[in-house]
DNA sequence: AGGCCACCTG
DNA sequence: CAGGTGGCCT
């Protein structure tokens, strides 16, 4: 009993006296890194996270462009800029028309909603920009007026693609302050506060540079480029007409489905509307695209208050009736759109289902969703975890049965609360949750413990994906019964039905700041799992804390400091063993009954309420004869002779139970 | 330079 | 368990 404590303090003088050999204390520590499958996934991971993470910015730098989820699918004329920029825009254009005031109007036209997109979801209007293309032509070479002609041409028409994508997008301010803000700007928030975001910084001035040499070439612009601006103008504004028509011709299509009535009435073309026949055709084509989802999106919207809004409008002479309720339309099609593509991006398959079964949800029909998945390749998809696929298709019960191992050792893996108490749905089904099938992790890592690729991008972006969407999206939500996902739903994310939900946050649950008590029980039986667990390992299973520096190094010292209380229990009892005149070190083993793992389950488990895997028994089995093979040879005189323990354990870490991710995992463990 | 680790100390 | 230190690694 107290030997413990002697022994440790014995160790720790010893090590005291190492210490002037840091070098080879280095090395041993080092060590596990160096080789240790696990550590170097750690690495690994990290550098990817890191790389995903700035690709993703790089990718909503570029841009809200570059995010094709938006830009390219939403060819569809629908964006409510698209009409609203006319309105806006018509008149001064129309005073434009004179070179000499074109550049001008055409700033006030064109940058503006530059400025708008750069706003919104990435500073990413200027990498729209072309820098490098733009970069030249915002240092105006005094005599090289046929150059800066030209380069200031591309970088017009680079601008003019800009704005005619950037109509594509959906600038709705309610769009991007709510969902898509919540969604990529949060994570813009969170890299500032990510030690490596700040690394990335050197980006932010070349956007600047961007945007100078955007406004750079305008100042001063000779007769010729006002001739080809023009020209742009018109090409834009012609798109812009014929999206108005279409919407024209949609709306009214609209509305004469729905209010037959009012036949007479509707009976009447739009005055100036083109002819309706072939025209009215394919815009008839176009709108099925959305008007189905359109409206049903102003139905969600505001509700049963549909018809009452429409009714405010009978008033107003068709036109602007149909304008009105155009407008409308595009605004609730425009959020849907934003909620649509940002559940889409960061849950595809589940949210394509989810959003088909879910009524309350205001997003696009399949028709305009289909366009939004077609092009929405933002994010390569979620890697199929096929040897899980079967389980998708399992009653709970089944799915552990087949897969509560890791593929290798039948039941080693087996995680679940003890019958102890009464437990919550969130533990039992979470916790007990298959290991084998981990979903963003893939089928790969089921067999191995060590995981070489662990950590990849996909579950981060879950990850980040689940808490914006959580603090946006879903939230509004979270009054609702589950959502109807099917197994089939969850099999593609590899984790069950209720961690989606969880993960979803139905259960509302608060972004802490800090870690709590039930963050460090939750470590704790983590630490059951891995004894080395990456950063980005953590901050993929702490989804309820908004990490910064400080939350990570605390979690990390967490399991530095279980590594150590583990390291040092395992070593006093090889010890004791040795002592008891124990020869045989395979006869060492740790069972639910030993000592050892009382004083492990003791610190870890408190309240015994988790069901310690049989996958720590064996780890701690092997570390615990490593140290008695250590000890009994003599290597303790060495000190670094630690190190290849060290080593060796930094490879046995296994995979963690999906429902650890369960954003109310912390807080139900303190709860039991 | 920053992340991570083991070690030591309180 | 947290603070601090020294060290290696990228």
């Amino acid at each position: 009993p107290g030997s413990g404590t002697a022994t440790a303090a014995a160790s720790r003088r010893r090590r005291r006296r190492e210490e002037p050999e840091g070098g080879h204390r280095k090395q041993a520590r080092r060590e596990p890194e160096a080789s240790g499958a696990r550590p170097t996934s750690t690495m690994d991971g990290s550098t990817a996270c890191e790389q995903d993470r700035d690709g993703a910015i790089a990718g909503h730098n570029q841009g809200v462009k570059t995010e094709p989820c938006f830009q390219t699918n939403s060819l569809l004329p629908s964006p409510s800029t698209s009409l609203i920029s006319q309105l806006l825009s018509h008149p001064m254009v129309g005073r434009s028309l004179d070179p000499c005031i074109l550049f001008p109007s055409s700033q006030a036209v064109a940058l503006p909603q530059d400025h708008e997109c750069s706003a919104s979801p990435g500073e990413g209007a200027k990498a729209l920009t072309f820098p490098t293309t733009r970069a030249p032509a915002s240092m105006p070479c005094a005599g090289d007026r046929d150059q800066l002609s030209d380069q200031h041409l591309r970088a017009k028409r680079a601008r003019v693609e800009s704005i005619i994508q950037g109509m594509s997008l959906p600038p709705t301010p309610q769009a991007f302050g709510t969902s898509l803000e919540a969604a990529f700007g949060h994570e813009r928030e969170r890299g500032g506060e990510m030690p490596r975001e700040s690394k990335r910084k050197p980006r932010v001035p070349q956007q600047g540079t961007g945007a100078a040499g955007q406004v750079a070439p305008v100042v001063g612009s000779p007769r010729a480029e006002g001739c080809q601006q023009l020209k742009e103008q018109l090409c834009f504004l012609e798109q812009q007409l014929r999206w108005l028509q279409e919407k024209f011709s949609q709306v009214c299509d609209s509305v004469d489905a729905a209010q037959t009535q009012e036949g007479a009435e509707k009976a009447h073309p739009l005055p100036g509307k083109p002819g309706d026949g072939p025209d009215k055709d394919s815009a008839a084509a176009t709108g099925n695209l959305c008007k189905a989802p359109l409206r049903r999106s102003v139905l969600e919207v505001h509700g049963p208050e549909e018809d009452k809004d429409r009714g405010d409008t009978v008033g107003l002479p068709s036109a602007a009736r149909v304008l009105s309720q155009a407008l409308k339309d595009e605004l609730a099609g425009v959020t849907s759109q934003v909620v649509d593509s940002v559940l889409k991006t960061i849950w595809p398959k589940a949210a394509s289902h989810l959003l088909q079964q879910h009524h309350s949800l205001p997003v696009s029909g399949p028709g305009a969703r289909r366009e939004y998945f077609a092009a929405g390749k933002c994010r390569k998809p979620l890697a199929k975890p096929s040897p899980t696929s079967a389980l998708g298709s399992l009653s709970s019960p089944q799915a552990e049965a087949l897969s509560g191992t890791s593929g290798k050792r039948p039941g080693s893996h087996a995680v679940s609360f003890s019958s102890k108490g009464v437990r919550k749905p969130c533990q039992v089904r979470n916790m007990s949750y298959p290991l084998g099938s981990h979903g963003p992790w893939g089928s790969s890592s089921c067999g191995s413990p060590s995981a070489p690729e662990r950590g990849p991008l996909e579950s981060l972006n879950l990850h980040w994906g689940t808490v914006k969407l959580r603090s946006s999206v879903v939230r509004q939500q979270q009054q609702q019964h589950p959502l109807p996902l099917s197994p089939a739903d969850v099999e593609s994310l590899g984790c069950s039905v209720w961690a989606a939900e969880c993960q979803l946050s139905l259960t509302p649950r608060q972004i802490q700041e800090a870690l709590t008590p039930g963050h460090l029980k939750k470590a704790k039986l983590m630490f059951f799992f891995t004894r080395y667990p990456s950063s980005t390992l953590l901050k993929t299973y702490f989804l309820d804390v908004q990490f910064s520096r400080c939350i990570t190094s605390q979690l990390i010292k967490w399991f530095s400091n279980f590594r150590e209380f583990y390291y040092i229990q395992v070593e006093k009892f090889a010890r004791q063993a040795l002592l008891e005149g124990v020869v045989d070190a395979g006869a060492l083993r740790v069972s639910r009954d030993s000592e050892l793992f009382r004083a492990l389950n003791t610190h870890y488990n408190k309240g015994n309420d988790f069901e310690v895997p049989g996958r720590f028994l064996e780890v701690a089995s092997l570390t615990l004869r490593e140290f008695f093979n250590a000890v009994r040879a003599g290597k303790d005189a060495d000190p670094s002779w630690k190190k290849p323990i060290y080593k060796i354990i930094s490879k046995l870490d296994s995979d963690i139970p999906e429902g650890f991710k369960a954003t109310s995992c912390s807080q139900e463990l303190l709860r039991s």
